[in-house]
DNA sequence: AAACAAATTAACTGTTTGGTTAATACAAAA
DNA sequence: TTTTGTATTAACCAAACAGTTAATTTGTTT
């Protein structure tokens, strides 16, 4: 499966100028924020003159907007397919967590990404509407509460356990730098720890919550 | 003239002056980070001239830095001291999850603060070093594996039930402007949530490890 | 009160930054 | 080939910025 975020989009980006832009720009404001980016490092990231970068997204504050506008929505389009997967319940938690892990990993700057800008800007997350994304969410809130209903699981708040799935995923992506220092991880071990996480957070909230 | 001993001859001006930057710099630091926070507004925030952020404290990096290294060791301290709690497993984990929400909600800044900061430059870190926090999480992890050779819990890896537990707490702090803008919460509903989740969570996670 | 040292300020400096401009290269249409 | 509109560049600009300095205030010592 192709889980690179960006392939879609912008797949012919070597050819296109304002694409190669997009893609310099990216990679820079993923890992330098929005603050700490500068026009000139995008431009030679992209191998072009500076002044291309405002011919073609006129500031920089559009230009960070239009990559963080796509990448929060593709982020939560994804999100939203991996929630809607047409499985019980159970399943679709063991489906949820190994593809979303597997999503996150290697698209592993996103959460910090957008979590950093979020919090320097709140109002961010207000310019962007998500078409999809609400109906996803109630969906799977949908199965909760059925499964609930049926003595599948124990009675749980929907919120608060999408809440969990989600939050056991990103944590120790978003805290890779923290978790590698507190838990002495060097690459590879921390792989290894993603890697046994995709089974282990399913096991884990499917133990808590199944009724035998 | 007892050079030593009145060296100092405006110390309680010096130490009011000092302070009043430090928590002026905090604060702006929190919201704005490293690099969108201005010298200037430091200095506006605490009501003194510019010129003394750096007769006290050299550069911004090294303001900064002082700041970055309180807020991280503090932070852990406090963990280190909850996970420390002299309780058996089940029910330090209750005390852990409900005292650590009420920190970290009390200082809501900080998390998303230094995981932010840590994204940008991960290199920080190792600047810091830790006395107790390995010691503490030690004990934590052998707590655990006492519990499970205990019939306590069920087997499961101790680093990755550290990371759920404090993932469990600290994602819907830090994402607390997506959970708002996707759960549908006002202010108050937040809070509710939140709330909710001291026991919650404990609970969570407690229903996956306990063995009746 | 005089001398001294530390604290504080207004004004300044050199550099970096986002953004502009005017001139040019390029490619397709005429 | 000439024209025409677009793409691209080097050079430039004004504002913003971290950091400095020289002068002044303030408090302490003698």
């Amino acid at each position: 499966m192709d889980n690179n975020i960006h392939s879609k989009t912008h797949e012919k980006a070597d050819k296109d100028t304002e694409n190669r832009i997009f893609e310099a720009a990216r990679k820079v404001f993923h890992t330098k924020g929005l603050d700490g980016a500068r026009m000139q490092e995008i431009a030679d990231e992209a191998g072009i003159n500076k002044a291309m970068l405002h011919y073609y997204f006129r500031s920089k504050d559009k230009l960070f907007g239009s990559i963080f506008e796509e990448d929060f929505k593709e982020f939560f389009k994804r999100l939203a397919e991996l929630i809607s997967a047409d499985l019980p319940l159970l399943e679709k938690i063991e489906f949820f967590v190994e593809n979303y892990l597997e999503l996150i990993l290697q698209n592993s700057y996103i959460p910090a990404f957008i979590l950093s800008e979020i919090h320097h800007n709140p109002e961010r997350i207000k310019n962007i509407f998500l078409e999809k994304g609400i109906k996803a969410e109630q969906i799977f809130m949908d199965d909760i509460k059925t499964a609930i209903s049926l003595g599948i699981i124990r009675p749980i708040d929907p919120k608060q356990l999408i809440v969990n799935i989600i939050g056991l995923c990103i944590f120790p992506i978003v805290a890779k730098p923290i978790l590698c220092t507190m838990l002495s991880f060097d690459e590879k071990g921390y792989r290894n720890f993603i890697e046994e996480r995709k089974k282990e957070v399913a096991r884990f909230v499917i133990n808590s919550i199944k009724i035998n």
